[in-house]
DNA sequence: GCCAACGTTGGC
DNA sequence: GCCAACGTTGGC
């Protein structure tokens, strides 16, 4: 099982939103950077887990975690035009852009702030404060179990 | 809303 | 294939 952290911002689609759908499950889509498509297309995997995080937006860090319920699959909105997500360079032989689909694990009592995670040696190194356009980043397992101690020590 | 960082594009 | 310009992201 490998560990991932994404990127979402919540006034788009956060946490909450997930919580609201159906069997508390969504597709994860709209990813349009090579590297997060790499990550996705080649290394996530059906159970691994995941940390949401909820960037740009007034209270930012990680509101809880996830868990991944499908394969990677040819994200569907890069073939349809009146989406935000279109791609007209894609087609169905050889799509660009993939996602996956995604459960609610757990929403965390409070968002651990990024200030938080900044401040602890092990949160500090994730690998989005390093590279900001990454919204599909691994994680070492050193590194959720951090969170998971930070997520007691703030609820 | 500002500004720094960085990925992407496009001309050469 | 380089690199400058541009656009977008994201924390503050």
């Amino acid at each position: 099982m490998h560990y991932w952290i994404f990127k979402s911002e919540p006034d788009e689609y956060g946490i909450d939103h997930l919580a609201a759908e159906n069997k508390r499950t969504a597709r994860w889509d709209g990813i349009r950077n090579y590297q997060a498509r790499n990550n996705l297309r080649d290394h996530v995997r059906t159970g691994d887990r995941v940390l949401f995080y909820h960037s740009s937006c007034k209270h930012t860090g990680i509101a809880g975690s996830m868990e991944v319920v499908t394969a990677a699959y040819p994200d569907p909105a890069q073939f349809d035009p009146a989406s935000k997500y279109y791609d007209p360079r894609s087609t169905p032989d050889e799509p660009r852009w993939y996602c996956v689909d995604v459960r609610l694990l757990e929403k965390f009592p409070d968002v651990i702030p990024t200030k938080v995670l900044k401040a602890d040696p092990m949160t500090a190194e994730l690998s989005i404060f390093k590279q900001g356009r990454l919204s599909i980043a691994p994680l070492a397992v050193a590194q959720w179990e951090a969170v998971q101690r930070l997520r007691q020590a703030t609820s």
